[in-house]
DNA sequence: ACCTTGATTTCGGTT
DNA sequence: AACCGAAGTCAAGGT
């Protein structure tokens, strides 16, 4: 049996499953109405009301509100957690900590509708595809859906400002500085590539002072109208790429467009 | 009776329940044995294991595992959700799509351990206290806190380039461009100021070549080397703004602690 | 509806 | 342990 169901218990009930279950690497998920307060990087409180508070035995702690995705209070991997019944309330208590950063969520139970406790044995992994990682693997294997002519020379390339995610050369042999993203570029992304670039600077101008002897290229499959106005004023290059292909070498995407 | 249980429930009833609770706006919370599927922004697979399965009135989905924070699988809140039992495995199947982006998850239940129905209430909002808002608020009114003789010009002031966090003067009548952040400051912190210099950046240089017409600032209660280093060879100031306090009489509560 | 930014971001990887 | 950057980031607030 992978679960032990308790309806309405008492606080004392509620404590020792909690701990119990925790102990023995089970998560336990309660609907209760509560109170929680958190303390930690911010501080904050929420008034009673009736959520799914959930426990898992790595220390996480989560407390979900009726609507949203993410929960209103927590605390991540990591933490302690204990359960016991206040002196004053008789109510159950819900404390989970952490240092580093040290902070505290404390939640006051003042009702238990339900608990269960979940004996979970999960040894799958997920498996993702379309990760920004393959887009680099693609890039790397076809750098001529970027540009014609276009060369990898190094990839993850560390500088004293960061990461470049790839260091090429073109058809006239002049570097070239690219970020890539795998969704529609912000201005952050323009930022990053602006800051590489940035180590380059003094070499900025040719004799003449008019051409770039490095390039600067933001690939992604779209950007908004202020991060193209960005990179022109910036003289970096936006380049749509606006699918890849992991398998084979593809033919069907489009090549590098310039606006 | 706030929920309603069901240990080991058949497909039909897993189904049922479900679509009932959501269309009625309660929550379901059940302990399965799934598999997960994932397809949009990117596409992945999950194989069998024991995982909470969360669903809310709004379209929230969660799939989490006995391990971490976040959720493994899940749809954020304005989705559809349906639940029906498959043709073909006569298993129950949930399915949670949306568009913009277009993407959809979905949980094929292998067993069902325990189904709960939760009819939760509750009205009671979350308040925090300690947030960049709050430093905002206590810079505007303690400009001298960040440099003797700093007046504030414009709060978030709209640029080409995003929103400068403060426009100010300081003491002389230079022109500052601030940037606050609660936390540690990075990298990315260090570019958003940059970006914002960048308007100013033809009235950089003094007659002389050597002063800056406007300053630029990093407020924070502290940074790594390497932004130091950045602000430095950018010339621009990181200002370690290490504690505020809130104007707000009656909150005794200390906010966040940094060192 | 899109854009910009904050977040108790979390998480993983690397130094 | 700190730092850096991705994330199916989410969610709020403004235009």
């Amino acid at each position: 049996m992978s679960t032990e169901r308790y309806a309405s218990p008492d606080a004392e009930t509620v404590a020792r499953v909690i701990d119990e279950a925790l102990h023995a690497g089970a998560l336990v998920t309660a609907e209760v109405r509560c109170e929680v307060e958190y303390d930690g990087r911010t501080s904050g409180y929420l008034g009673p009301g009736d959520r799914l508070l959930v426990a898992k035995p790595d220390g996480t702690v989560l407390v979900h509100k009726p609507a949203n995705h993410k929960p209103v209070n927590w605390m991540p991997a990591g933490g302690t957690v204990t359960a016991s019944v206040g002196d004053a309330s008789g109510e159950p208590v819900v404390v989970a900590r952490r240092t580093n950063p040290r902070e505290r969520v404390e939640v006051r139970v003042r009702e238990t509708y339900g608990l269960t406790r979940f004996d979970a044995d999960d040894t799958a992994e997920y498996e993702e595809s379309g990760t920004e990682a393959e887009m680099h693997d693609y890039i790397a294997a076809n750098p001529e859906e970027v540009e014609e002519g276009l060369r990898i020379v190094e990839h993850e390339r560390e500088t004293k400002y960061g990461y470049l995610d790839f260091y090429a050369s073109d058809a006239e042999g002049t570097p070239v500085v690219i970020e890539v993203k795998r969704v529609q570029a912000t201005l952050t992304h323009f930022d990053q590539l602006k800051r590489y670039m940035d180590l380059f600077a003094g070499d900025e101008d040719d004799v003449d002072g008019t051409e770039r002897a490095v390039r600067g290229m933001l690939v992604a499959p779209s950007a908004s109208a202020r991060v193209k106005r960005a990179c022109r004023d910036a003289g970096l290059e936006f380049v749509a790429l606006p699918d890849f292909e992991t398998e084979a070498a593809g033919t069907n995407a489009s090549l590098a467009d310039f606006e």
